[in-house]
RNA sequence: GCCUCUGUAGCUCAGUCGGUAGAGCAGGGGACUGAAAAUCCCCGUGUCGUUGGUUCGAUUCCGACCGGAGGCA
């Protein structure tokens, strides 16, 4: 399956939160002298770290991370200013000679990005404004009206209530004079810059994701959570930073409308809801390689999965050398772990590794001592 | 000890003038092309506390018993 197009080469490592995507992103970039960048439409906001779960330096390993809070929290931000970001973000890393690595869990991002969605330019403040306004006078079933008379295509897939992909639907209409569904066939045909391979953490126990997600608010909440929430308040606008599950729940204990500990279950219950619906996104795209957190190794075998893939690609590619020298060692180690591996064998071997998951923090940690005393 | 109220879905409760039940929340599934940690859609069988009785038929009416709440002693 040798790849013949100059297609930059992106792996993209997605799922749900909480699910360890900073810490393989970070992984796969030691190995394969990798750089991330970031694709979360959160995590781009400035002064939220905590909410957001910002990765540490610490945690970062010295790895470059592009796209990760740079953004005013009042900021305004769309789809479409994102890939813009993302795109040069990942030619940059590129040129540099790292590998890019999309890091995730904002699924609309990572496909934009991945299949270079073709936003056309057609956004427009005033006219989405004046349509919302339009909407509060005459009700969403006029617009749906109005929508199904334009672009019968587009309202057929959009929920007559979901008055904002009507909105979306009819502003690109006004703006463009194509429809809406003319428009996303159009981008579906245009052809990715991207040779992608795309991976997916995901749990074969649910219960298993909603247990990391409850410790991980118990942890925030004595990172500090409380104070910044306390503090950025006010900065907070409605369409940008303020969506963040992590704040607007604790609002009503600030309100004295409810105890702490009600506050934060009402927070696990957001994001473990947002979790599943992160999960429906990235497991719908059958390319996508699933890596199962609960049952094995993900960086092990992550590792190996990247490094033969890596192997479709000219290695005379300047840019893509240091990544082929980095996967020499885990290249071998996937040939000759990878195969005629017994049922048994397997079984033994997830249950040891099941402990090496559960103590994922200081597992990192000494392999981060090896490199740095090498 | 007596009196009153109460016991229905994981939780809070509707309801059936007797023909085996339905909302909200929780939970589950799904969609997604410029707010996406957002927005939206779909999914409700449970010994109607237990046990006798009346009845063609009881979760519904009557009795007893067992929980729970309140009142009087």
């Amino acid at each position: 399956m040798a790849v013949t197009s100059q297609k930059i080469p992106l792996v993209a490592v997605c799922g749900p939160t909480a699910s360890g995507k900073t810490a393989l992103g970070v992984g796969l970039s030691k190995a394969f002298g990798g750089a991330v960048i970031s694709a979360d439409s959160m995590q781009i906001y400035r002064g939220i770290p905590v909410a957001t779960a910002q990765p540490t330096e610490e945690e970062k390993c010295g790895i470059p991370h592009d796209l990760m809070g740079f953004l005013d929290p009042g900021t305004e931000f769309s789809v479409a200013d994102y890939c813009t970001l993302a795109h040069k973000a990942i030619e940059n890393a590129y040129k540099d000679g790292f590998l890019p690595i999309l890091v995730g869990g904002t699924g609309l991002y990572v496909d934009s990005v991945i299949s270079d969605i073709d936003f056309c330019d057609c956004g427009s403040t005033e006219v989405r404004e004046r349509l919302q306004k339009e909407l509060s006078a005459v009700g969403a079933l006029n617009l749906y009206e109005r929508l199904k008379a334009v672009d019968p295509e587009a309202a057929k897939k959009i929920e007559p209530n979901n008055t904002r992909r009507i909105i979306r639907a009819l502003e690109v209409f006004e703006v463009t004079g194509i429809p809406f569904s003319k428009q996303n066939e159009l981008s579906r045909k245009r052809p990715s810059r991207y040779e992608t391979l795309k991976l997916v953490v995901n749990f074969k126990d649910r219960e298993n994701l909603y247990k990391r997600i409850n410790e991980r608010v118990d942890k925030m909440l004595q990172n500090g959570l409380i104070d910044e929430a306390l503090r950025v308040r006010s900065d907070l606008r409605e369409n940008g930073a303020g969506q963040a599950i992590g704040h607007k729940e604790l609002y009503p204990y600030f309100d004295g409308k409810c105890t702490l500990k009600e506050a934060a279950e009402s927070l696990k219950r957001a994001t473990r809801r947002y979790a599943k619906r992160q999960l429906t996104w990235f497991l719908r795209d059958p390319s996508a390689t699933v890596l199962y957190a609960d049952t094995c190794d993900v960086l092990k075998e992550a590792e190996a999965i990247v490094a033969a893939w890596l192997q479709n690609f000219q290695l005379e590619d300047i840019a893509l050398k240091s990544a082929a020298k980095a996967a020499e060692i885990p290249a071998k180690n996937a040939a000759e772990e990878a195969p005629n591996v017994s049922k048994e064998e397997t079984e033994t071997a997830e249950r040891s590794q099941k402990a090496a998951v559960a103590d994922d923090r200081k597992f990192i940690g000494g392999e981060q001592q090896k490199r740095e005393v090498q």
